[in-house]
DNA sequence: ACGGCTCTCACA
DNA sequence: TTGTGAGAG
């Protein structure tokens, strides 16, 4: 067999996965937080900035030109008309949050509170759509939604037009770029990313409808098509990738696009193997690979660049840390300005971590103090969050613990940079007692109960109410081989049959995309990540340099496959690890 | 085994 | 660029 049929037979053994994952993406999100804010049309070219740079620039400034590292100053050259936006600021005389008309770096710190409002705000909807998403960031999130898709297609099957072919339109989305070939010959794959289609045009249109913002989607198999395919018609629009189209799509893909490549280690692949796209890619046989690289990255790879993904979506809406910088520019030179700094370094934390509290009944059991030298050397001390009992009404308890965890370092001045960031988030209940007694070693009497389902967000406010609790579905394991459509649908039917039905539709069906903007211009070319620091400093700190050598920290690659290297440090097969443990069981008795 | 610290990657 | 986040060794 040729190279391009072993691709497709490798895909082919993959399609057993058949998931629908959904990617959704805000469309310049700071941007349309500030436009709303300000009542500011879409036709008004608008940017976000923080102190003299651009953090986020909506789609009518780049259409004439403006990018998201320029200056403020390049900026008004380049767009006279340009609407500039700064990012809300406080410090201790003015400690809430606010829009202030020339913020300094000197006397204010940056807020990016107001985003992290209306991500809770855009969360929330998405939640009543999705059994199961992860928040990838403040902005994007990850949807599974093949439960839904296979319930909703054994509610109302699609008719056949023979044994593999289903008869549907394409009606809610873009497809793919890329040839549109064989867009009659539908598949069952292909149905399932339509009919998930038709509910993310659904959580589309309810972020619009509701909170006026607009977001793009890609709808495919896995986790990085989605991805890479949400970024293929921003904005406010979705699109789908068909299996059919994936190696054609992948060709020309720079792997520095794929999450994870993006940075050094994606550098070091291009440089090592001399390739820039994933067609490039394809053309190492996995034997290749595995000769210059990291055994488990090397299979990774493999995959990646033929469209193969396994990685679950994993159900996560809460943030596991919270974290207050400042850079100090000038740099500190006393220890009174760093303890300033501190002060309301403090406060925003204990802001926020009350209105987590209010929330989620949980509380931080790190707090970790970070400073930046001038040299350049980071250095970071940590110590036991303060019990919520300390820090009812002001966060002194907080600044006593931070204080004593700056006075730790010796030579803290000149300082370039400090953060206080606090994570190890407990449910409450567990926390103030039995976690503590848990932890204290007394587990052999008792089994810590499961944490209650914690309600979702609606509001980080700190006057909003705690919302209704909502359970948190249990996640169903979606990879399961799939011996034919068919009854693979009939299997999951049993399964699904306890879960409650999908919200209605709220509207009747769009022809691709909401129409609720006009077309834009498609997005300026991608930028690329700066150069890395010289390989020597990187390979003296054990960074990624080190990773590409053969079996060398190959475990920092776990997250690729959603499982972990044996003590010894050599990675084992799903089968061959199941051998082992038998074996190792045996040898046991 | 686990906690403390460092590093990478990503995104507005 | 800065300010956040997540995750891995």
């Amino acid at each position: 067999m040729d190279q391009p049929a072993l691709d497709r037979a490798a895909i082919l053994a993959n399609s057993r996965s058949l998931r629908c994952i959904v990617h959704i993406d805000l469309d310049c999100f700071y941007c349309q937080v500030e436009q709303k804010r300000l009542g500011v049309p879409t036709t008004v070219p608008l940017a976000v900035q923080q102190w003299q740079g651009l953090i986020a620039v909506n789609y009518a400034a780049r259409a004439a030109g403006i990018q998201r590292h320029m200056t403020v100053t390049d900026a008004r050259q380049k767009c006279p008309d340009i609407r500039l936006v700064h990012v809300a600021t406080y410090n201790d005389t003015h400690p809430e949050p606010t829009y202030h008309a020339n913020p300094t770096p000197k006397s204010h710190k940056v807020s990016l509170e107001p985003y992290r409002r209306a991500s809770t705000q855009i969360f929330q909807i998405i939640a009543r759509f999705a059994k199961s998403f992860e928040r990838a960031s403040i902005d994007e999130a990850y949807l599974d939604l093949t439960e839904d898709v296979v319930q909703r297609i054994v509610a109302d099957p699609p008719r056949m037009v023979d044994e593999t072919t289903v008869d549907f339109d394409w009606n809610v989305g873009e497809l793919g770029t890329v040839a549109e070939a064989d867009r009659e010959s539908k598949t069952w794959g292909d149905y399932m990313l339509s009919v998930a289609a038709g509910i993310t045009r659904d959580v589309r249109r309810a972020i619009w409808d509701e909170l006026g913002f607009t977001c793009s989607a890609g709808i495919a198999h896995n986790k990085t098509l989605a991805k890479l395919c949400s970024a293929l018609h921003k904005p406010n629009k979705q699109t789908i990738m068909r299996q059919i189209l994936v190696l054609d799509f992948l060709t020309d893909m720079p792997i520095a696009k794929i999450r994870s490549l993006g940075g050094k280690l994606g550098t070091q692949v291009e440089t090592q193997l001399n390739v820039r796209t994933c067609g490039e890619l394809r053309q190492f046989s996995l034997e290749d690979l595995q000769a210059q690289l990291d055994p488990a990255l090397a299979h990774w790879l493999y995959n990646i660049c033929r469209g193969i993904c396994e990685q679950p979506v994993v159900t996560r809406s809460k943030t596991k840390s919270m974290m207050a910088a400042k850079s100090l520019r000038p740099p500190a030179t006393s220890t009174q300005q760093l303890d300033q700094w501190l002060a309301i370094l403090c406060g925003e934390v204990f802001t926020r971590v009350r209105d987590d509290f209010d929330v989620y009944q949980r509380w931080p059991r790190q707090l970790v103090l970070n400073i930046r030298p001038t040299n350049g050397d980071d250095r970071s001390r940590s110590c036991a969050f303060p019990p919520r009992a300390h820090l009812l009404d002001s966060p002194d308890a907080l600044v006593a613990k931070a204080s004593a965890l700056l006075a730790q370092f010796t030579n803290a001045v000149p300082c370039a940079a400090i953060s206080l960031q606090c994570h190890g988030f407990e449910d409450a209940d567990t926390a103030d007692a039995l976690g503590k007694w848990m932890r204290q070693g007394n587990a052999s009497a008792a089994t810590v109960p499961d944490a209650p389902n914690a309600p979702f967000a609606a509001s980080a406010s700190a006057t909003s109410a705690p919302p209704a609790p909502v359970p948190v579905p249990v996640p169903v394991p979606v990879s399961a081989p799939v011996p034919a459509p068919t009854s693979f649908f009939a299997s999951h039917a049993a399964r699904i049959s306890t879960s409650p039905p999908p919200p209605p539709p709220t509207a009747p069906p769009l022809n691709s995309a909401p129409a609720v903007a006009p077309a834009r211009p498609p997005p300026p070319p991608p930028t690329h990540a700066p150069p890395p620091p010289p390989a020597a400093a990187a390979a003296a700190r054990g960074g990624a340099w080190a990773l590409l050598e053969k079996d060398r920290h190959s475990a920092r690659l776990a997250h690729h496959f959603g499982r972990k290297p044996n003590r010894s440090g050599r990675w084992r097969g799903r089968v061959d690890g199941r051998i082992r443990s038998a074996r190792a069981r045996a040898a046991e008795t």
